[in-house]
DNA sequence: CGGTGATGTGAGACAAATTCATAATATACA
DNA sequence: TGTATATTATGAATTTGTCTCACATCACCG
């Protein structure tokens, strides 16, 4: 039965104008044209919608049931394209974040729970980056922002700069190296280290530190959740490097101790990678400016 | 936007093929085709309902959005199209009765119940025929079915017999009449007539008795329900004239007393009006039956 | 870096919807 | 009852849009 939402529509205004004429004055053509169009609806549906023994033409039971369907349905296309338009100019849209940046979350979830309060209609999501290649995600639009640290030139995508961090040394404190003011490499010889499950040129103390001095830890222990791995070094079964702003709570725990790594200061900038054409949009360039200045607060205070 | 259930489908199609050249296959046409259609839906709506920067290309954030609706939408539709051919085998359809006769509902209602359960897609519905012409209204397909017991020759209108029925004098048990083993016309020349508020030519008390013998009774009071008619005949204050079914009832009642009409027996029949085209309908014709065996057992049961 | 699988493009064929002009029909009113 | 008016139906010509065919282009994989 060859359906048309034009012979939805047809069937709303005959209904509402009362008659073919008026109704084709509403819909912009020709009486002709629709009585044309009904005749060859009703063929194709092989049932009568309209009645013709009285003058004016009225729904039948059948046209009645098609009137219901369309009273249902026409609404809802219009809905979608009030939704288009939001898409459009940028009032609602999807932000799907994936972090490379394991520990992220702590400041990722306050930020995003500020900008859900500002923008209620945009499709918020997270996703841990580790079981998958972020970027080549992001180009695919399968997710719309990346965490990460290290900035890459890649066709498309732009690194937007969040804030920066330093990574700090954290062990227990009966750790021998708590009387250290600086941890160096070589301090790292005698300790078992903790990190996150990931390659080591995506972690800070690797790239940062130890692969330069070609220096190797006496063992690495890897733990998913910032939890445990605090846990694990407070009971003094290893050593770890973290961003500061993880460590924010621990540096007053008198069970730990946090040093800076060495000789020189450690500086490493947090990005968020996007589609270049996204960056632009209302709430992306919001949460950019959230997730540029909240942390540094959240460290503060 | 000009969307149409084309593009929902093809919408869908894809998303369930995963890919464009599949989708083809599926809904039986060209590549190419569905991809200038896409193309051309794309462009209507000003927004990227595919992500292409992967190969088998996949719907954006916006096509997502359009596949919630095609899975909405389209299974009503479907539902439509069944619908309809159901109407079309006579499985459902519309029984919209208008009882010219006004004592009907006594018999009627009894018999509705049994249709209801019979026929539960079928929707049912009464209205009282005493404000409008039932015929005409009949011949429109504002109603369906119209109980009467004067058929009139119509072009395309089927008078379908139901029972006969026998009018009954009514009164109150100390009334004079009481004595009476037959009441004729003249009987009614002292007696306040209780009739319902319809013209004489649809009452069976003057177009069978006293309208031929040109008697006139001595007042006439028009009253809409049965129940109160009853109630005046008990007090006294009127005598009446009513279908044998309504009198089941009274018969066994020491307030009153019914007697035939005379000097003749008086029978007429009941008839079931419906559109000629109507009268075969499976449903139509259960209910047809119902209405000529039904009462009948009600009025020996 | 070239093959393979998938999508995009342009021209022409074809089908369907619309318009114009006019006929047929129902309703209202005198 | 007939006539005017309003409403719907019809047929031919025209316009619009969709599909197919043939070929170009593009991404991904080894």
């Amino acid at each position: 039965m060859h359906l048309e939402f034009r012979h939805l529509r047809t069937i709303r205004a005959i209904h509402q104008a009362g008659g073919l004429a008026r109704a084709a004055d509403m819909l912009n053509m020709t009486q002709s044209a629709l009585s044309h169009q009904v005749k060859g609806l009703e063929d194709q549906a092989g049932i009568e919608l309209f009645v013709r023994r009285s003058k004016p033409m009225r729904l039948s039971a059948a046209g009645l049931r098609m009137l219901k369907l369309a009273e249902r349905i026409l609404p809802e296309i219009d809905a979608l394209q009030d939704e288009f338009a939001a898409l459009k100019s940028g009032k609602t849209g999807r932000l799907h974040i994936a972090i490379e940046c394991h520990a992220c979350f702590d400041w990722l979830f306050p930020v995003l729970e500020l900008f859900r309060r500002a923008w209620p209609e945009v499709d918020v999501d997270i996703r841990a980056g580790l079981a998958f290649e972020a970027l080549p995600a992001l180009n695919r639009e399968e997710v719309d922002l990346v965490i990460s640290s290290d900035p890459v030139a890649l066709d498309g995508i732009t690194f937007n700069p969040l804030f920066d961090y330093h990574p700090m040394f954290v062990a227990a404190a009966q750790n021998p190296l708590a009387s250290r003011e600086v941890i160096l490499a070589e301090d790292f010889r005698d300790q078992m280290l903790i990190t996150y499950p990931v390659a080591r040129d995506r972690l800070d103390v690797f790239t940062e530190l130890l692969t330069p001095a070609r220096v190797e830890p006496r063992g690495q222990r890897q733990v998913e959740l910032t939890a445990v791995i605090l846990m694990l070094v407070a009971a003094n079964r290893g050593v770890s490097v973290l961003p500061d702003w993880v460590l924010r709570d621990v540096k007053s725990n008198a069970d730990y101790v946090t040093r800076p790594l060495g000789p020189g200061v450690i500086t490493k900038r947090l990005y968020a990678a996007t589609r270049t054409e996204d960056a632009a949009k209302p709430y992306m360039a919001h949460f950019l400016r959230l997730g540029r200045t909240e942390p540094v607060k959240l460290q503060r205070g």
